[in-house]
DNA sequence: CTGTTAGCGCCTTCAC
DNA sequence: GTGAAGGCGCTAACAG
């Protein structure tokens, strides 16, 4: 058994419709320049052999693919899927397929992916690009580029503020009588990474908090248990994750250690990814991963149909969400902190 | 500013290298045709020039596109990340790029993804598809097709076989003292979810254990949430859960309800998305995802490499990966299942 | 080993 | 409104 590859010409719908090749071509792009008739004759013969209009033949001569791609660190991080399957949808809807890279967090991967793709895509959406900036701006000339949470001058792109979320968080545990916090940070070439780490620094000054920053550089559950016991130690009450995986991981150390959440150690999240669904409900920044997909998808589109670039900078809001990982710092807490890490006492 | 498309020829290489084109062509195809010294010379004029070879010219000429489609129900679901990375990777070293489709679980978008892919690949691997038999035989006639979790004679399949890992997860289960459980179900149109439904059954009689089985279309956890009640009303003392998804969801609704885990009831999950993720961790049936997503790459490169398709069933087994979600039956509670539904009461 | 010659299937001027 | 002809960039016989 041999599959199949024989499909039908355009030649063999003109010959069958009784027309030349070109009233074919005509009747599929453009059919308002035939007369009804001959395109319902067309029509006709077509669905009849069951033709589709060769995609490589029709790229060859336009220069079009219909395609477009997207290349995103880390598919399995639930950051992403949402965002991919936003973007999908989106592209769907302007007749695009979607080419997906995963760049597996590396920018030699990332080039090589792009590199594939060039020869066949009208252009790209890089989310959390790992590449350089002059990568970046160089691929860019080629063929149009939109980028996510990555801020390139001159690249059109869609960046989530999680500053602002971050910064009420920051605000929030203030509130709630903490006095020292530590960031957990994430992936050294991440924007967002970067972004938060300031914010968290900029409003834990503004507060008059002591703040902790510690790295973390493979953002997963796992590394966030791993990183707990570091984070403890710094004497903090509280944690900024850089994301929810981060926290949840944290959560799940701290409960093993059998420190009390939020009673005796607060922990906020970012990028929401996980809903409610951990124990305690994390306190997280809101996720607007699928606005961030769609806006990019339908930035490219604009900039695919007008021919022309503009350096649009489009910023997405967040803001925190309470639920139940942040509460009152413990009465003899506060001190206690000042005093130091009692981190190693919390182990046993 | 216009993005540019001018890229260089294989005429112009040609050109600068003071040969044909058809020896560039060779050059990049079969350099072994040419004299290694021809190829250094046409090598440098193509750096020089920053060419590449034309894909949808290619793609015309040769009628191999090098690329595949993947198409998943849900990319959101944690389920499809990492076989759709496997797969990526795995497509990546046959130099191969992915479309990837997201049918949304809805069947027509799945045959219009399928349709608009068709033209430029070589291949599919359809992942839980929810198409009918006869549409799937039908879009293997025209291009290969590779299926994951689903079972059509005829088509090259991988199979998670999730039986094993479920009789083993009900096994547990009558070991522990429970005398009757609840499946609850996942989407209609799922393999996997008949496969799971059947198993419990089936081992349930084995143990002779009473099964109610109730549906819960969209498996997630929001809708885990709220089959919890109706699951507690059967009057079961513990809950095997299509996913982990829904196995999360009913985690979080009977914490809420006040009832202990596993204390007074029991959870066993499918396909170990959240590892150890969930509080308390989720007893679960074990995930071979990532080995489904490679093998299923593999094979369709090797029927594309043969170009003759083997009706291959390839099974993957799975097993129970017991965590703290079941334990042993409390003493009252087995007579008190026998009683009948203690749901409501449960409830306040 | 390398050049010559046809297309691959479609779109697109240019005529009629 | 429709046909004829050329070309998009590349590969693949066929010669030499």
């Amino acid at each position: 058994m041999t599959p199949r590859q024989n499909r039908p010409t355009i030649n063999q719908v003109a010959a069958a419709a009784g027309v030349t090749k070109s009233s074919v071509s005509r009747a599929f792009t453009r059919p308002e320049m035939l007369s009804p008739e001959t395109v319902r004759k067309i029509s006709a013969a077509a669905e009849r052999l069951g033709y589709v209009p060769n995609h490589s033949a029709r790229a060859l001569s336009t220069g079009r693919h219909g395609n477009i791609a997207l290349i995103v660190p880390d598919v399995a991080n639930p950051f992403f899927p949402p965002l991919i399957s936003a973007a999908q949808s989106e592209a769907d809807r302007f007749d695009y397929c979607v080419f997906l890279g995963n760049s597996n967090e590396d920018p030699g991967q990332e080039d090589k992916l792009i590199g594939r793709f060039a020869g066949q895509v009208e252009g790209f959406v890089l989310v959390s690009s790992r590449l350089s900036d002059d990568q970046i701006v160089e691929h860019a000339a080629r063929r149009p580029v939109v980028l996510i949470n990555r801020d390139v001058k001159g690249i059109p792109r869609i960046l989530i503020d999680s500053a602002a979320g971050v910064a009420e968080a920051v605000s929030h545990l203030a509130t709630l009588g903490h006095r020292k916090l530590v960031y957990v940070g994430g992936p050294h070439g991440s924007w967002s990474n970067k972004q938060r780490r300031i914010a968290v620094r900029r409003a834990a000054k503004d507060h008059g908090l002591e703040v902790a920053v510690i790295s973390n550089e493979f953002a997963a559950f796992e590394s966030g248990r791993k990183i707990t016991a570091a984070a403890l130690a710094t004497g903090a009450t509280a944690a900024i994750a850089f994301d929810d995986l981060t926290a949840q991981g944290m959560l799940a150390e701290l409960a093993d250690m059998g420190v009390a959440v939020p009673a005796d150690f607060a922990v906020v999240g970012c990028d929401d990814v996980l809903g409610a669904a951990t124990y305690p409900p994390l306190t997280t920044v809101s996720n607007r991963s699928v606005e961030a997909g769609k806006a990019a998808l339908n930035l490219l589109m604009e900039i695919l149909q007008n021919n022309a670039i503009r350096d649009v900078r489009y910023v997405l809001d967040t803001n925190l969400v309470i639920r139940k990982t942040t509460g009152q710092v413990k009465a003899g807490k506060r001190s206690e902190a000042a005093l130091g890490s009692d981190a190693n006492r919390a182990r046993n």
